[in-house]
DNA sequence: AGGATCACGCACG
DNA sequence: AACGTACGTGATCCTC
């Protein structure tokens, strides 16, 4: 004990019994100092006696909490939360291989230590299924034989020591040690902070919802059944393509894999062959909701705090982005009415407390002026303009006030297309206009803003040569394909490579910004919680006494995260829901 | 029979 | 089929 306090490093692991270390169920404890200096700790073990938890854990404890040494190690958010679950505050949480990794390779999904240990080192390790087995007869790690444990976890941990200089040599050869130490690790224990916090939804009003939709459904599925003169799954692709273009023989457009494809683009254009299409859209959108939201948030409401407790997930995402599973909280609905009653049930916990949201405004489009220093593009967000108008009459050439609703509309478009690679085939598609029309506009736009096509030229041409592209925090993703014969290929290649920097810069300033509030609100004392992080949104859960608080310190930390060379503007809203909610406060921070 | 996986469709930024 | 995600359902393949 005296050894491992004192060393500088050590190398640690919360084994949990099952796959969600909030429970805080722990089977285990590794510690490593070095190769030679690995204990295995168990305290869950079925069959041999154990340490006792409670002992363990207060023998550990200042270990744990103390910032020295440093701890290494796999997936260190899940080890912060099972020791939160008792009461213990894990500190020091500086190496996490799993978030080396992901910088070092965002195109990996979450790579496991396997195939690091095979990669990096070129060993092959056991993997869970090896000493857990997999499916129905999986066993969890309180019924496998402590030896056999130790042996597995203690192999790892030796992997893990050894695997943190040579990663942390290629953070340093990439030049991502300082994106590393100074934003993905303090993330970290904020991603857990958020994730234990959790946000409470209002059960009984879901439930109202779901029997209002439950009748619908119902309803209109009898509807399309009596069109159908017989029994028909709606829900099924297949057997919805047979009723469509077979038994009512409409004409049948777009393929897929495995027949005529029947989503939602395909049925609005049929709407108006036969009155049953718009029933089978409308039992499509409440069917969807129903299942994905209604029905399925309050199953994932934990019995202990009555609030959903979703995952953030920080090494998933190629552009550096977060992600959220389990349930998703970032794709909760709000663009259609129905939806918007799903978004209603998101409350705060306690009686007069609110909901503050504070989302970044065009920071795609603020970066991208930042990143292209288009004049334009840069005079148009100092003056605080109208951005999709300004595009409307740069793009058309006429005065500002003369532009009509319709062509700021078409701005609008090609201002979010560009991020995606915008074709002249897909403005074409959500515009209505012709594909000689499409290619015309974005011509003009090109001409208007050439800052922005030298970049994205700039950002292809990087790509080719380099392998990879980069946000403004140097992050990186590798660009398969770019230099592939295939014009499919390369095309699809070159519209991953334009739309990285950007969608991953907007994510590396939400990234600071969640750091710095996290540290403010901890620093200040303050009760207000950030509960939520929706890409260019942030929601907090915030007492009436702290209302003003939050309103001055939010939007003035997220639009001072990491200066542009355009102002940055956050909108601030309120309310006693996630829907119903009420813009306070506007903020932009000088350039 | 039941689990794993694919295909499709669609919710969000 | 313009970028990035997560996930529910049905259909189908695979294993016990």
């Amino acid at each position: 004990m005296t050894a491992i306090a004192g060393a500088a490093v050590a190398g640690l692991q919360i084994v949990t019994v099952d796959e969600v270390p909030r429970h805080g169920r722990i089977a285990a404890l590794v510690v490593g100092l070095d190769q030679r200096q690995v204990w295995y700790v168990p305290v869950v073990h079925e069959q041999e006696a154990c340490l006792q938890l409670k002992d363990v854990l207060n023998r550990f404890k200042g270990f744990f909490e103390a910032a020295r040494p440093s701890k290494i190690g796999f997936n260190q958010k899940a080890d912060y939360l099972a020791l939160a679950a008792h009461g213990i505050q894990l500190q020091g949480i500086d190496w996490d291989l799993l978030v080396a990794a992901y910088l070092l390779n965002s195109g990996v999904r979450s790579p496991s230590l396997e195939a690091l240990a095979s990669d990096v080192m070129h060993r092959t390790i056991e993997g869970r299924e090896a000493l857990f087995g997999t499916g129905k007869t999986a066993m969890t790690c309180d019924q496998v034989e402590i030896a056999r444990a130790a042996a597995f976890f203690g192999e790892r941990m030796r992997v893990t020591l050894e695997l943190q200089p040579l990663l942390q040599a290629q953070l340093v050869r990439l030049g991502n040690a300082e994106l590393f130490r100074d934003l993905e690790m303090p993330l970290v224990p904020v991603l857990a902070e958020i994730e234990m916090a959790g946000v409470a939804v209002d059960l009984p009003y879901l439930q109202q919802v779901s029997r209002e939709l439950y009748d619908q459904l119902r309803r209109l599925d009898q509807e399309i059944e009596d069109v159908a003169h017989g029994p028909i799954n709606v829900n099924s692709p297949q057997q919805l393509a047979r009723f469509l273009f077979e038994d009512l023989n409409l004409p049948g457009g777009r393929k897929t894999k495995s027949g005529y494809s029947t989503d939602a683009t395909v049925l609005e254009g049929l709407r108006e062959q036969h009155p049953v299409v718009g029933k089978i859209l409308e039992y499509r959108q409440l069917s969807k909701l129903k299942g994905t939201y209604v029905d399925a948030l309050p199953l994932l409401v934990d019995s202990r705090t009555h609030r959903v407790h979703t995952s953030f997930n920080q090494t998933v995402a190629a552009t550096g982005r977060l992600s959220s599973s389990d349930p998703n909280l970032q794709n909760i609905p709000i663009r259609t009415e129905v939806g918007q009653k799903v978004r209603r049930a998101f409350i705060p916990g306690r009686t007069g407390d609110l909901l503050l949201s504070a989302d970044y405004s065009q920071i795609e489009l603020r970066v991208l002026a930042h990143m292209t220093d288009d004049p334009v593009l840069v005079d148009a967000f100092a003056r605080g303009e109208d951005i999709h108008a300004r595009t409307a009459a740069e793009v058309f050439g006429i005065p500002q006030p003369e532009v009509t609703a319709n062509q700021r509309r078409l701005a609008k478009v090609v201002n979010f297309g560009l991020f995606y690679g915008l074709s002249d085939f897909g403005l074409a598609r959500d515009t209505g206009m012709s594909t000689e029309e499409a290619r015309v506009f974005i011509d003009a736009y090109f001409r208007a803003y050439s800052r922005v096509r030298e970049f994205l030229e700039g950002i292809k041409i990087q790509a080719r040569e380099q392998g990879y592209v980069e946000t403004v925090l140097h992050r990186r993703r590798y660009i398969q394909d770019i230099r592939s014969p295939n014009r499919m290929l390369r095309q699809a290649a070159e519209r991953i490579a334009i739309n990285m920097p950007v969608q991953g810069s907007a994510a590396d300033i939400m990234k600071l910004a969640m750091i710095r509030l996290q540290r403010y609100l901890q620093e200040q004392h303050l009760e207000s919680r950030m509960i939520l992080t929706v890409h260019d949104e942030l929601v907090f859960e915030v007492p009436p006494a702290e209302r003003d608080h939050l309103i001055e310190v939010v939007p003035d930390q997220m639009a001072t995260a990491y200066p542009l060379t355009v102002p940055v503007q956050v909108d601030l809203k309120l309310g006693p829901n996630w829907q119903d909610m009420e813009r306070v406060r506007l903020v932009a921070a000088k350039a």
